[in-house]
RNA sequence: GGGGCGGUAGUUAAGUUGGUUAUAACGCCGGCCUGUCACGCCGGAGGCCGCGGGUUCGAGUCCCGUCCGCCCCGCCA
């Protein structure tokens, strides 16, 4: 207000426009208003910019609703996460969400009309659905008519894509809500939207292809630079980068082996790993200004705090060379940590069991942090393939690392069968699976299925399962395996992330209209809650 | 289950080695202002310092417990 003339600015998901009213208004932000008037040029020595041209002058306007002070303020980055979540429509108001929402909606439109012009048919799945075995906890509905027993919420409509397969949905395509019951981070709430894809007569590549295809166009409608897609196997992704879904927006900064340098070393912890059949010393180098004292005591500590026992640092100006381990780095594991980074000033050396991976996957990303390492590109995207069939469960038995429906490597379980059939050998079997990693974000990941029965009940007896077990919960599954199921594969994108992970941005929250809390509670309904007792009755009574 | 950070007015924050009546900005209420656009000026109201216990003459500040949020490990594709 000034004096008789009000200025207001009115708002809407599009845009802000200046209004200028010749009344006296009693308005306050965010009051919802209807304003007729007419369009025009600002007074030439009023204009402060050329950017605003226009105003509304009001001749009319009437107060649709007044709004109560709000109870967060709607600027960037001045609220609690908490009062966001508690106020989320209030949240969802800021432009920014507002940009969020739109570019998830435009990338489904565009993936949608993808798969569309390849024949895919876009085929809807139960929500109410029995528990299938995707590793993660499963969220449970009781039944009303079946007292004591349950529906599960998809963790993905697995076996149903690969009945579809059967039916002759030979492409298949769905943007589908998932459910998994484990504890939250910043890239996993526990619904989550997958897109879900699964075609008949394909292989690796094939899939790989499409969804390489897919992944380039929608990066470069959304002009988010990609330059391509790497391949690199999971033992390479594990022996260079510690981790199946390494960051290769740095690309250079990766280990390797410095192992035969070691031999000759009278150290007992290099001679200890290298007796172990999983044992290796790596080395990570990088050119730059070596940091102080001080960053890497952080990052010692760091490392020290994942459980590594000794992290080795190497710092290298000239022929100056200073180290914690002086004794230890001769020169010939100088020059063996040099290969990879002929003249790095840093260097530091992990030796290791196979935790090892987990504190180099630790080393870099604290490397990444406290040396501010730039990265080398905004996006860097890679399939990680050759991915075990099966990996050691906590209770010491063999779970699969992907699903068990994951077809397995030919050779290798022609190999097992040649050999002794021990739990340790099963350990050695690869999978035909595929995981597709983006800046450091495990994006999606699929695998070419069994199709067929004998070998999925084979492989359901690896895993443990009894006759009854397996009949009990796959028999349908295996039954219908055995009316003509051809051989498919698919895949799985996380829509939440993949938008996020375009977006530039690490919390999937930010692209989630109404999200969890991490501890799976929605502040804003206050979600989950106690029902009446008289539900309670009718479902468990 | 474990580790780290945070919770102070409606909102966002400051609060010193424990010490009078807990600050500021924005918002809110009242008044003034005819070209503002972070409008400006004057005045005012507003607090279970997350909650519970303890130490102390005295606690927002120290100790113990607990709840909530965020980040991480475990867990999970």
């Amino acid at each position: 207000m000034l004096g008789g003339v009000t200025f207001f600015e009115l708002m809407d998901r599009f845009g802000v426009v200046q209004c200028v009213s010749e009344e006296l208004l009693d308005l306050h932000k965010h009051d919802v208003v209807h304003v007729k008037g007419t369009v025009q040029l600002k007074p030439e020595d009023a204009k402060r910019s050329d950017k605003d041209p226009i105003e509304i002058h009001v001749l009319s306007l009437e107060a649709l609703n007044k709004t109560a002070p709000l109870p967060l303020s709607t600027d960037e980055g001045k609220a609690h996460e908490q009062t966001r979540l508690k106020y989320r429509y209030l949240d969802l108001r800021r432009p920014e969400m507002w940009r969020r929402l739109t570019l998830k909606s435009k990338v489904y439109q565009f993936t949608r009309q993808f798969f569309a012009d390849r024949d895919f048919l876009e085929v809807e799945t139960p929500v109410l659905y029995k528990s299938t075995p995707e590793g993660a906890r499963d969220y449970l509905v009781p039944s009303r008519l079946y007292k004591g027993q349950f529906y599960a919420l998809p963790q993905s409509p697995q076996m149903l894509k690969q009945l579809l397969m059967i039916s002759g949905v030979d492409r298949y395509m769905q943007i589908v809500r998932c459910f998994r019951d484990e504890d939250l981070r910043q890239n996993r709430q526990p619904e989550f939207t997958q897109l879900d894809l699964e075609c008949a007569f394909v292989d690796e590549a094939e899939i790989m292809s499409l969804m390489g295809q897919y992944v380039s166009a929608l990066f470069e409608k959304f002009e988010c630079p990609l330059a391509g897609i790497s391949q690199l196997t999971f033992n390479e992704a594990m022996a260079q980068y510690g981790s199946d879904c390494p960051d290769l927006r740095y690309q250079s900064l990766k280990f390797h082996s410095i192992r035969d340098a070691c031999k000759t070393v009278d150290f007992p912890p290099f001679q200890n790993v290298m007796s172990s059949p999983d044992g290796d010393v790596t080395s990570l180098c990088l050119k730059g200004t070596p940091p102080s004292r001080s960053v890497l005591s952080k990052i010692e500590q760091a490392v020290k705090d994942l459980g590594a026992g000794g992290l080795i640092w190497v710092v290298r100006e000239g022929e100056a060379l200073k180290s914690n381990a002086k004794k230890v780095m001769t020169p010939e594991i100088i020059e063996a940590m040099a290969i990879e980074c002929p003249d790095f000033n840093l260097g530091f050396v992990l030796a290791g069991d196979k935790q090892r991976y987990a504190w180099m996957d630790g080393l870099r990303r604290c490397v990444i942090e406290h040396l501010r390492c730039e990265p080398e590109s905004e996006y860097a995207a890679c399939w990680v393939t050759d991915f075990p069939l099966f990996g050691e469960a906590s209770d010491g038995g063999i779970m699969p690392m992907h699903h068990p429906f994951t077809s397995p490597c030919v050779s290798t379980l022609q190999a097992f069968d040649e050999g002794a059939s021990s739990s340790l050998g099963l350990l050695n079997l690869s999978a035909r699976a595929y995981d597709i990693v983006i800046n450091g974000q495990e994006v999606g990941g699929g695998s070419i299925r069994i199709h067929e029965a004998a070998l999925q009940r084979r492989i359901f007896e690896m895993l443990g399962l009894s006759a009854e077990e397996i009949e009990e919960k796959f028999g349908f599954f295996l039954e219908a395996l055995s009316y003509g199921a051809p051989p498919h594969g698919g895949i799985a994108l996380g829509m939440d992330r993949l938008v996020c992970v375009m977006d530039g941005n690490d919390a999937i929250r930010d692209y989630i209209a109404f999200p969890k809390t991490q501890n799976a509670q929605c502040l804003m309904s206050g979600a989950p809650s106690s029902v009446p007792e008289a539900q309670m009755k009718e479902l468990f009574e």
